[in-house]
DNA sequence: AGTCGATGATTTGGTGGCTAACCATCCGGA
DNA sequence: TCCGGATGGTTAGCCACCAAATCATCGACT
């Protein structure tokens, strides 16, 4: 038997990786690389939280933006395609999410008064109650996570975050 | 006709969310918001970019797993348990992805000398054609999109991105 | 008035990931 | 020796999301 030689790390192979790749920066791919995984970490984070409510990451930010617009815009409703692109989801989706809140009796859809391409979308009382007995729970967890960050690291954050999307055309671009 | 009253922004909502609910840390909220955006917007670009050579994250992730360890360990292949763990995916998961890619003719199954219940995993001759063909692409598309990071910011980025994830504990108990 | 491009919502079909339950094999202790 | 828990991989079934194609309606232009 012979004793296992000693583990190399994932540093270890991206430097490898380096050299044989003069493109590979690898400060920018650590860092991506770190970026990923915690986004991934913290989405499924945040998928299991709220799935204790049954709800989605898609369908709570389609009740959030209702609940916070009713809030302060009186209960005009919103269509559709606006709730698509606040939640940063496709038209497509969008249907199907509100066809589940619907069936679950959370959203009610009603005519546009003024264009019968569209229609509105309202909470329901129980969507409400739902909403008020969860956020509560929900944004202490939130403000737990971002507990460790002080007010001027979280400035910082956001803001080299806001750097990292100027990026976002170059890494797509041809 | 009545003029459509000032756009409300996402920031003037979540103040009047912050009123109604006390536990809400609405930088710390608005950091997250921030930060969940980032990294779909990151994760979709990232998918994109891999799908033109047809592959998915998972997938790429497995072949530059198995590309780097052969570089550096001469080829003793890894057990699909290995690359579940290092690809962050579950080894259901794993399976499926190593289907797929037997099946592109990207990786080979081979049996394991010691434990008839697991094998080895080999990337096959096309599959390191494929991954010399595209990586200096893909790296310098990610050496453009962290290309408005300094070396010291980049460091910091990690430095908050790590006390993030310290916080993840916090948020996901009870 | 009639037509046609723009704009909405939906349907269809596909992908990638997960959990839970399953079977096979290994290995250490009775 | 053999049994049972630990450790592999796989299967089956689910969910969220997407792109592309489709259908309805609107609105502007002739």
């Amino acid at each position: 038997m012979s004793v296992s030689p000693p583990p190399i790390t994932r540093f270890e192979r991206l430097q490898r990786l380096a050299k044989r790749f003069p493109q590979l920066d690898s400060s920018g791919l650590e860092t991506c690389i770190t970026l990923l995984r915690l986004s991934n970490d913290l989405s499924d984070a945040y998928d299991a939280s709220l799935a204790r409510h049954g709800l989605s990451k898609g369908r709570f930010t389609v009740l959030v933006r209702l609940y916070s617009t009713s809030e302060t815009e009186g209960g005009r409703g919103l269509i559709p395609a606006e709730l698509a692109e606040s939640s940063c989801v496709s038209r497509a989706t969008m249907t199907g999410l509100l066809d589940t809140l619907e069936k679950d009796g959370l959203i009610s859809r009603e005519d546009h008064p003024e264009d019968r391409r569209m229609y509105t979308v309202h909470l329901t009382p129980k969507a409400r109650q739902l909403l008020e007995g969860m956020l509560p729970e929900h944004y202490r967890r939130v403000a737990a996570l971002m507990s460790p960050l002080s007010e001027q690291e979280r400035d910082t954050l956001r803001e080299l975050l806001a750097k990292v999307s100027t990026g976002l055309p170059a890494f797509r671009e041809p």
